[in-house]
DNA sequence: ATAAAACATGCATTGGATGAATGCAAAGGG
DNA sequence: CCCTTTGCATTCATCCAATGCATGTTTTAT
């Protein structure tokens, strides 16, 4: 097969494909001077040209008779294949409009759990209504969907860009703005009053964390206070919060909106110490530079955001 | 229609069609130095090729990932598409084999029609055998048809080259030789000795004329030896030789084929005098220049030659 | 840290396409 | 018959865009 192939390529090899242009007017017309005219040439050039081409297909393609020329019968038989021939050129060049309800694209989205579970499922019932042939994965954010996304596997993601893997080769857009946020049990000492930041370093923290890493800039922080916090427990999943934090006297600190997800009425919402100096952070769908003028693509993105502006 | 078609063309006016063939190395090779050497280029100029199919296409392509390239979902669509138009634009360039047996060309020959009635039928017979879609008109021969021959719509036509009106891009082959002979009624007084000149210029004359003219050349030999012949009577007919020949003293000089066609036990066949000169002539097959390289065409002239040699 | 792999870019070269001018042939008209 | 017009082919000079060599940059592997 690859044999075929390569066969099939050695005979354009040395052909002029544009010689192609040349040879539809020379057939639409029967003329070289009006050739000449359609594809803005001289005659020159164009008598030229079918002389070229006469050498490339071995034939004398139009022939002299009176003052004008008349087609031979392979150039005759020519006509139909050279603008067929014309036509699936065009189409390579000619880009696709993407039409969301004709369209057949597969996507892979990775997102972290909580934005997996609570803000995609609104913005996919209305791409499900739009585009109904059109596939979505949604996987949760993992330490080798992160490694897929560099590599151009994943569609899309979703995250904080200038926190966590350092990730290459990829583009992204910001979505909405989050902050960081403490939850405690309902009733906890330190739910009653301004949390300090001796008090947050005193606690005993949860973290969350997919990668089995992450929290290192509030330590670093705490650090330059001469603090230190423990960590006693790390939380995979965001589902789990509400379990282990409010029947104990552990501390989590996440984005709000992961905290409005898990909120029950055993948990207390705290803002985190000012002194840990934290701002508020953008959450941003991230793709491969591959993805960037993929017309679906560009499409799902809109979408996307445009869902997140009318929820903010 | 035309407007449409327009439209078409421009669309790839501006394009170098000669980028498809980087294009479909470029896709199937996923690599910008693989692709060169599939095409005979060097490294950077198929990095610049590149470069201009991703202005002509408006899109990467191939974007880097790590050493390498991955394709976007543009050029993994382009796959099958720019294949396939390099197919079809191969096919163009490619000679397709004649065969006859599927063949559905359609043949208008014109003869004399002594040849018509008498060589053509059994090379047809055998035609119609190997060749069952080709159709065959026969024509007689006629002062338009001499000039449809010029102007290439007469497929093919039988005659002598170098006698008769002169014909304008054509080519010919020789098919077989034939010569000039006397006819005359049985036991005419010319019959029964060795014809002079004298006596077949004091004969009197019919003339076998499609055009209404001819003869010329051995009434220019005539005249060189101070002789005129007298010409009662022009046929436009073979199959009115011998109606007009056998009950009169007319003489008729025709090719020695044509008398065989015509010969009754009413008639008698006389060689003309030695002083006319009159040598061999060749009956060729005659076509214009626009069929010359037709595979079908150069399939049926081979036939006939075949045939002719057969019978001769 | 160094080497290898792979693509991108700078620079000089050149071959082939091009148009203006001209030649040649056929047809049309006076 | 001669001149004009039409239409394609060829000569000649020009030029420009594609090309390869050399080099730069980036990423990966050892």
């Amino acid at each position: 097969m690859f044999y075929i192939l390569y066969m099939h390529q050695t005979n354009v090899k040395n052909v002029d494909l544009n010689l192609l242009k040349a040879l539809d007017a020379l057939l639409e017309t029967e003329s070289v001077s009006k050739a000449a005219v359609l594809v803005n040439l001289s005659q020159p050039a164009m008598s030229r040209a079918l002389n070229r081409l006469q050498h490339a297909l071995k034939d004398p393609l139009l022939v002299r008779s009176g003052r004008g020329m008349v087609l031979t019968p392979r150039a005759e038989a020519l006509r139909a294949p050279v603008r067929e021939a014309l036509a699936q050129v065009s189409s390579v060049f000619t880009p696709k409009v993407f039409d969301p309800a004709k369209a057949q694209d597969h996507f892979r989205i990775m997102a972290p759990d909580y934005l997996a579970q609570t803000l995609l499922p609104p913005v996919l019932g209305q791409l499900v209504n739009l585009a109904p042939g059109v596939q979505i994965d949604i996987e949760n954010l993992s330490a080798s969907g992160v490694q897929q996304m560099c590599e151009g596997h994943i569609s899309l993601g979703f995250g904080v860009v200038n926190d966590g893997p350092v990730l290459e080769n990829v583009a992204s857009q910001a979505l909405f703005q989050d902050r960081q946020v403490c939850l405690m049990r309902k009733g906890h000492p330190l739910a009653a009053k301004t949390l300090s930041l001796e008090d947050y370093a005193g606690a005993t923290h949860a973290l969350l964390s997919i990668t089995g890493k992450g929290g290192g800039r509030i330590d670093d922080i705490l650090n330059e206070h001469g603090l230190k916090r423990t960590i006693a427990l790390r939380v995979a999943h965001f589902m789990t919060i509400s379990a282990v934090i409010a029947p104990t006297d552990l501390i989590i600190t996440v984005p709000e909106m992961l905290a409005a997800q898990v909120m029950t009425e055993d948990l207390e919402l705290v803002a985190p110490p000012k002194e840990l100096g934290m701002p508020h952070f953008s959450v941003s769908q991230i793709w491969h530079q591959r993805f960037t003028k993929d017309p679906a693509h560009q499409w799902l993105r809109r979408m996307i955001k445009s869902a997140c502006l009318v929820q903010s």
